[in-house]
DNA sequence: CCCTCGGTATACTGATCTGTGAAGTCCAGA
DNA sequence: TCTGGACTTCACAGATCAGTATACCGAGGG
């Protein structure tokens, strides 16, 4: 589904520049006439690639939670040891904080549609739902008892250190560090 | 600052309906014209009592931290063991669910306010500090060590189960026993 | 009695919003 | 050389946005 492949060229640059623009001004703030300016694109164009602000907007959550999903199974996968690969997915949200400084582009996108038939929020429960799978399977494989309480609460870790990183409290090492400490103690009652 | 009691009760009126609607809704995608009417009230009077809509926007914010503030203050004051006391913004939280079903409303506000001159900003801030700061005194209260650690991962977590909270994914349980475990722990160490 | 004050009622401005229509340009491939 | 499709250009519709102007109404107080 919503691969970047069935756009033209014209289209990913429609598709980049609303990526920009939706993210730091807010999807409801940002016009379509905008995001045709920016990307150098007629208005005509835009509509015959996405046919509707909603289809666009449910594009730009999908390009992004495809980038991300990729960040976070490749810093997953580059652990050795099987206990830091359930705690890569703080590792990766350093890396991505590094551009996005905004908080959650899904949790933002539900504060600004609340009809819950919009597809951005299949999108947004699909991600989360995806990363605590991810924290099931890793903590599963790390041989933790009880995997599926441990994610939830990783989970919420996660969503928290993301949630204030537009406030500037700097929470994302302490964080991290108890996420480590949860592990390893949950790991450790068993081995 | 931000007494409600500056406002008439047309005022009054029309602040409720803020409430609601934003919340609800959304601020960008909610009109000055809807607020109006829902509130019964002509849009002269909107405007004679708060001048434009980012101030009704910054008293709408006002005054539900203020809601939100009492409701966790009076929580915690409830407790007679402080080790308790410690973890009762959670169950202020679980209270506070029972209304507020999408997420932080500072948060959002966030989200749709690029802008960080924007009084909303401030706002935002100093309630997460504010809560960060009562973590810290009552943690000290209670004996743990390194307080100020502490209260920035409860803080942590309390964020992170309010953002998750509209994703529908019940994180709150499971995050309330981690604070308390994480709670128990700390000062357990030196008690 | 009259005057002020908070509110109502209604109409308006000018800007901006999403989305469409119609005609013209450019270029690759048959 | 012709054709088809993607793109541009420009104009426009219809709605809605924040905010203002003008006139009116009724109650309370001097």
């Amino acid at each position: 589904m919503s691969e970047v492949r069935q756009f033209s060229a014209a289209g990913r640059r429609v598709l980049a520049a609303a990526e920009e623009l939706f993210y730091e001004r807010g999807i409801t703030a940002v016009g379509v006439d905008l995001v045709a300016e920016r990307s150098g694109v007629t208005k005509r164009t835009l509509y015959n690639q996405f046919g509707s602000k909603d289809q666009l907007v449910t594009a730009y959550l999908g390009e992004r939670d495809r980038r991300w999903r990729a960040l976070v199974r490749s810093t997953v996968d580059d652990c050795a040891d099987p206990l830091d690969a359930v705690t890569a997915p703080f590792e990766a949200l350093r890396e991505w904080s590094r551009t996005s400084t905004r908080g959650c582009a899904f949790v933002n996108a539900l504060a600004e549609l609340p009809d819950p038939d919009h597809p951005a929020h299949r999108v947004a429960t699909e991600q989360k739902r995806w990363l605590r799978d991810l924290f099931v399977e890793c903590a599963t494989a790390a041989g933790c008892p009880d995997p599926a309480i441990l994610a939830t609460q990783l989970l919420v870790l996660h969503e928290g250190a993301l949630a204030t990183q537009p406030l500037a409290l700097d929470t994302l090492s302490a964080t991290t560090d108890l996420a480590r400490a949860l592990v390893r103690a949950a790991a450790g009652e068993t081995g």
